[in-house]
Parts: C-alpha cells; structure tokens; sequence
DNA sequence: TGGCATTGTCGAATCGATTTGATGGTGGAA
DNA sequence: TTCCACCATCAAATCGATTCGACAATGCCA
C-alpha cells in the first residue's frame, strides 16, 4: 500500500475532504470552495500526486483521447512519403492542443486485405483514421465496425459508415493530362501507384490494368483517361519511392522509341523519374517531359521544379482532425473534399521536334 | 442499457456462466473446461460482442501497453530526418508483435527546456522514450518522474533513474576526423546539428560554442577535437534538413580562402553541403571533400557515396524496443552503446594542390 | 421570520474488466 | 471406504477515477 503511487483517494484523505470533492478539485466540473480546492492541490503537491490517472478517467467516461491512425505500409517506407508525413503532422497540430494522441498503427508490409493487425483488435482509440484509403473487404476495417470505432477514411471509397476525406484528385489528373496535351505529346507513358497489396513492378499488363483494386491509381489513371490520354506504357511500382521512379524512368527511357513525356502518380516517383533522365543523359524538359502528383518541395531537384498538382495537406490534416474532433463529441461530420491545383514547373514543355 | 454496446457481463449471462468464468475463455488464465469456454465464445459472436474492453483491462493490470514516444519537434520536421524515421521503424517493428503501440508525442516547435507538453501530462503511457535526447532541466522528463513512467532516453545525457540508449559517436567522430586529417586536409569546416532549442543558423562564435547545451552536437565536435582537428569554421544549423546543409554550404565555399573539407554532423546536412558545391561550380572530392554521418543511402547523390560514420539504426529501434519490453515487466535494463563504423565513399579524397 | 434557490460537500453507484479465495464436485491412491 | 488432490466454477473485492442524488448550510427576497 504504502510502496504504492498515491490516489485520488489518498489525497482526499490527506485534504480531510471526501474523494468526490477531490474530484471536483481537479476536474472543475462542479461548485468547489476556493480555499477547499487550494487544501486538496496543496495535499496533492505534498503527496507528489500527479493528478487523476486517466486511465480511471477514461474508464469512466469511455474516452481516452487516441486517434489510432491505420498507416497501412510498413513505417519505413510510409515515413519516407513526404505525403504521409506532412499529412500527419497537419493532423497532429490540430489534435495535440485538444489533448488527443496519436497512436501509430503501422501494417504488415504486403498483406492481403484479409489480413488483421494486431493492434486494431486491442489498441484503445477512440477514433481510427485510415491513412491509406479503405477497400470494402479489409479486415481492419470489419474489426473496427465491430467494436464500434468509428472510422475516417482519408482518399478511399464512399463507404457505408466510414467517413471520407478526399481530394479531387480525378478532376486534379485530368487538368494535369490536358496540360500536357496541350504542349503537344503525343507518345505519353504513365508511371503508377501499387495497384493492390501485392504491389508490383513493372509494365502494367491489359489484364493487370482491369483488376486495380486500390482507389488512388484507379482514379488518377480515370483523370488522365478524362483528359484524352491514351498512354503508350504504363508502369506500375510498388511503393511511392524516388528509387521506384528511377527505375520506372530507367525502363521507360532506356529503350527504343520513348516517351516524350512520363506523368507519375507521385511527385516522388516523378524526381526518380527526372534523376533516371538525367543519368541516361538526357535533358528535362528538352528530350522529355516529365510531371508529377501532390506539390511538393523537392530540394534535390532545384534548381529545376516538378510540373504537378498540388494538394493542400497541411488542411488535409486539418480537416481530419476536424472530423476527428466532430466524431470524438458525436456529431457525424459531413465527407470533405479538397481541390487541387495545377503548378506548372520547368519540368515540362513541348515535345523534342524530330 | 439495451442501447450500448454489449459487456463481459452480458456475454456471460448469455452463455449462462458468471463473469469471473467468462473472463477465463477469453483470457484463458486459469483452467476452464472447453465445453464451458465454447459455450462463452458462441455467446460472444452472437452478441457480437468484439472482446474484452481494452480499458476495463487496463484499469486492473495497471498496464496500457502503449509507449509514448516524445518526438521533441514538430512531426514535420523529425519525419524529414531519415535517422528518425528508421529508428522509429525499428521500434514499432520490435514493438509491434508484442502488442505495444506507439504514442506520438510531438513537440512544440522551439520551446526552452521549461516547456510542457500537454499529453506528456495527460496521456496513457507505461513507457516514454525521448528520441531526442534530455538534459537534465527537461519539465516533460520532470513530469514524467513524477507521474512514475519509466523513461528511455536516446543518445542523451546519463541521468539517474532514465535507461540511456546511445551510440559511440565520440568515438566514430574521431575515427572520421582521422580519416579526413590522414587525407592531408588542414582547412577544415564543421556542420553542427542545432546546439539548442533556439536553434540558430550561422557560423558560431566562440561564446556560442563555450555554451552547447545539447549532448549530440558536443559529443561529436569533442570527438572531432579528439582527432585533433582545429576547424577554420564551426556552422551550427537549426535543423538536421538537406536545406540547411546546403545554406551552410553556400556559406562556407562561397567566399575567399575556403576549406578543403567539410565535415557535417549527419548525412542530411552533408549531402545538402555536396548539392551546394556542385552549384557553385566545385568539384567533390577533387575541390572539396565531404563527409557526413549516419551512414544513410541517400538516392540523390547517386552515383556518389557519402563518406561516413555509419550508425546500426536498425538495431538501435530494436534495441530500444527490448528496453522497453523489459521495462514492461519491471526489469531495469542495462545501458546500452552501439558502436559505429567508417564508410569511405567517394566525396572524400586529398586536398587540391596549390 | 418563513420560504426558496443556491452553493458546497459527501456517500454510493458506476465504468468493465481481472484476480483472489472459497466451494463443490470428481477421480485416484492408500 | 476414506482421504486428498485437483479441476471447474463462482461470488466478491479491486483497480482509480467520475457523477448522480441527497443533504446541510447559506443567502436572498418578500
């Protein structure tokens, strides 16, 4: 007992007040004497109590203020998306000063959808954010329905439930494809986001192309489609990374008859891209033009700057944690999407006259 | 009542047992016979009761299983470091299978030592790790004391009652300015990592120096000074950032009389150096040499290797997730230091004949 | 001065589980 | 046949707080 952290009662003890009164000392919820409330803290400081443990608090009122964020992807690699980075940090400024915690939920690295984390069946989290877009059939998503968690969905599928924040990342292709339509190309080649799980790499086949089970390829792919591309490759990787790109780049270029321009699904994917150009020794824009996703500030491309769509994901994160905000006091928040932007760079321009 | 989602108690009524016997089929602590905890677990799907209540748990093991990890800056800008990213990595892979999850504690951005963050206060935790390092005046590690937590601190000071994880970059920094200094080099620039939280940007005065107050920094200039190297210039930058690097570069090659090595203190800071020799028309290693640390691949600098101390990230996560295992269950774990090893790559060569 | 609203305090119930100690059966060994 | 060990089960205490309802003391107004 006495080898023990105190309690909330040890200090209503030592205060000479009851543990309900100490309570109300603490939480401020409730009518307490100014000189009462000053004799329970000043028991408590003697005591060297460090306030009410929340995990009675939270016993109490169901809450315990965790976000658990569903990374979806091994952390290593996740982390080195400036996409997921910057969009948690959004995400943990608004939710810090409200006094909620991230709890990282990282996945196993390439499972199938059936496959359950262990943490999403015994994590407590108050909310779940799925940073990684949710398909109807994963078993994360089933496990969190079942404990009645509710779920933020960010750039998924509508689903019944779930809630969704997107980005128009259809309308933001499309824009993109027409731009480089309009420098006049012709011979276009795409290089993509993972299509599934398994997470490939290579020349997308027909048949691969018709079973894209992840929603952010298959929607910017449908933009380029809006835009009137018909693409003479397409080049599946399997994970948002600059060596991805530059080994998409090194296949596309490396040949015959290349492209004049390469669109990539990441702006990460684009500078491996651009960095595979350069070590085959042809210039950006001149011999080819190359374009991106997401807007992002690439150091190591300067003086040269990315042609992409930007996303707002500092507001991105904002927005999630608005909607987490709404969720935690029961309100349903309305599904968000955000527009993007094209910004044009100087990594693109009109096709090499022949 | 009926609205609610189903308890322990209602499985058990359902399947006709009391809750002590439920508890049994799911915690399986104890004997029970299989019929009984066959029964209890059909009970519980037709519920669709999801398990045990997390909190409940909780509350009666004293445990939460979750790990706060007190990030000491913004996410954004830790998240850029690669050194962070791994070693996180690391931990949430050693963590993970054992059910551990991962808080994040973010920091405010450039706050004095005096600073509290509010989850540090409030959230759940049966471990913290400092991935930054503490000092001894650190308010977040005073409250963590108080409140009992178990604290691990990574390449920080040894402190009574906190478990140091470190590495022997003294020792690797010496072994690198050996290196540098048998190439024949005599102008020689150093890179530092931010000496404290008001981190400052620009080349550091000698009353700047007498007053590092972050142990990482110290350490490694002490290692450098061991090697017996007086630098010509000390460049203390705010972040660990490839941008920073390469303002510090443009700095320090920019004008007359210029090093003919510089030697930054992580691999970030050093490739940045390398991108601004190269704009200013340098050649690397012929008119300058490099040298960095951390032992990171960095893909932009391809073809070129950095020159530098590599450091087991890798090991360290793992070694810190097995700290906190033993924390866990009540152990005191030994300190522990990893050795580093020099990578000689291609930015570092002899100094340019007169 | 009586009646009523307000304020401050307290006891007890509650959140949802785990865990201890007790109880009643069953089986095997002496 | 008797006794002991063991297994399965259960009632009750416990973890550390919050919160509801009751109650007494106080202040205000008529």
């Amino acid at each position: 007992m006495a080898s023990n952290r105190p309690t909330l009662a040890d200090v209503a003890a030592a205060a000479g007040v009851s543990v309900s009164t100490a309570s109300l000392a603490f939480s401020g919820a409730g009518p307490i004497a100014a000189a009462t409330k000053d004799r329970v803290l000043a028991a408590a400081v003697a005591l060297d109590y460090s306030g009410p443990n929340p995990l009675g608090r939270q016993l109490r009122s169901g809450r315990s203020g965790i976000v658990g964020v569903l990374i979806g992807d091994q952390l290593r690699r996740s982390f080195r998306d400036p996409v997921s980075i910057q969009m948690l940090d959004g995400l943990a400024s608004t939710l810090g000063p409200l006094g909620f915690g991230v709890l990282l939920i990282p996945g196993a690295a390439d499972e199938p959808p059936e496959h359950l984390d262990p943490l999403v069946e015994s994590a407590v989290m108050d909310v779940a954010v799925l940073i990684c877009g949710a398909t109807a059939d994963d078993a994360n998503l089933a496990t969190l329905r079942r404990r009645g968690i509710p779920v933020i969905s960010v750039e998924g599928v509508p689903l019944e439930g779930v809630t969704e924040v997107g980005i128009e990342d259809r309308v933001g292709a499309a824009e993109l494809g027409r731009h480089v339509l309009d420098l006049g190309h012709e011979r276009i080649a795409i290089v993509t986001l993972p299509f599934d799980w398994q997470r490939r790499s290579g020349i997308a086949s027909a048949a691969r192309l018709a079973e894209i089970r992840w929603e952010i390829p298959r929607r910017r792919l449908a933009g380029l489609t809006d835009a009137g591309i018909v693409p003479v490759a397409v080049y599946e990787t399997p994970a948002s990374l600059v060596e991805h790109g530059k080994a998409a780049g090194h296949a596309l270029l490396g040949g015959p008859d290349r492209p004049t321009a390469i669109i990539a699904h990441s702006d990460l994917l684009a500078s491996g891209v651009v960095l595979a150009a350069r070590e085959l020794g042809l210039r950006v824009p001149d011999d080819v033009s190359v374009a991106g996703f997401d807007g992002l500030d690439l150091p190591w491309l300067a003086p040269d700057v990315l042609t992409s769509v930007s996303q707002p994901l500092a507001e991105k994160g904002a927005v999630i944690g608005r909607a987490v905000q709404a969720l935690m006091s029961g309100a349903a928040p309305e599904p968000a999407t955000l527009s993007m932007t094209l910004r044009i760079g100087t990594t693109t321009g009109p096709p090499p006259t022949r």
